[in-house]
DNA sequence: TTGTAAGTACGATAAGTTTCGTATAAGTTT
DNA sequence: AAACTTATACGAAACTTATCGTACTTACAA
């Protein structure tokens, strides 16, 4: 597969990456555990799944064990933020501000979080001048 | 189609989306045109999806005029609302924090940007207390 | 009225993803 | 060693998306 496409994951593979970036090298059995809690899906097809991304160079493979530990080869920032520019000019034809006001006006964000975004940017703005 | 994948567009369905969203319902050949500014694509192809998109339930269409005028079912916030919530699942595990936080580290982002954020979080705790 | 331009309709193809059945291999247990 | 259990390998089916060729239709112009 073409190195461009190393950072566009699917769906599915974005679920297996999100399980090894919060866990670390993992075996398909423990992948395939950690997807089942939010979804049905075959234990082969999560194998199959895995192998395809070996394939295409965004897991590598330790085959010393038995059962085989994958490891994430996209690291996760930077991979996400391509996924957050992508996404960005997709859906909000590449406005920041569109896309935080509709995160921010969401209920769902709390006044602690509100708070720690304001600190953020203070921090980036006193690191700017 | 199911209603559940109407908030669903596929990358080319959001292309089309947002022309229709920023100009308002548009024939095929207006929003050919548009879509020929930033990529290449046959005519029949920018057709097919609006039609496709028709059938979906996500534009509708008036007949009347010898070329059909599409217009957006799917309204521009909801939508972006879905997709983003959708988003922050798959690629930040539901974190808003990290990516509000990506995003700003993001050198894109301008001061002015910044300055209006802060402003929208005074708004919202204001609003909130 | 005949032909040209600009539409829509339809169908097929190609590529990619997801899914899983079945086969086979390697350990484990009895 | 035989029977289980747990792995991986492989291939194929079912979908979905994107793309476009070709055919047909409608308007208009020469």
């Amino acid at each position: 597969m073409k190195k461009e496409n190393l950072l566009k994951p699917t769906e599915a593979e974005l679920e297996v990456l999100g399980v090894i970036w919060g866990n670390g090298p993992s075996t398909v059995r423990f992948v395939h555990e950690k997807l089942l809690e939010k979804k049905e899906v075959g234990y082969t097809t999560t194998l199959k799944t895995m192998q395809n991304m070996a394939k295409k160079g965004m897991l590598k493979r330790d085959e010393n064990k038995r059962s085989h530990v994958y490891l994430a080869v996209l690291k996760e920032t930077p991979t996400q933020k391509a996924l957050l520019n992508r996404f960005l000019d997709a859906a909000f034809g590449g406005s920041a501000m569109k896309m935080v006001m509709q995160l921010l006006g969401n209920s769902k964000t709390s006044e602690a979080e509100l708070e720690q975004i304001r600190k953020l940017i203070d921090k980036i703005e006193k690191d700017k001048s």
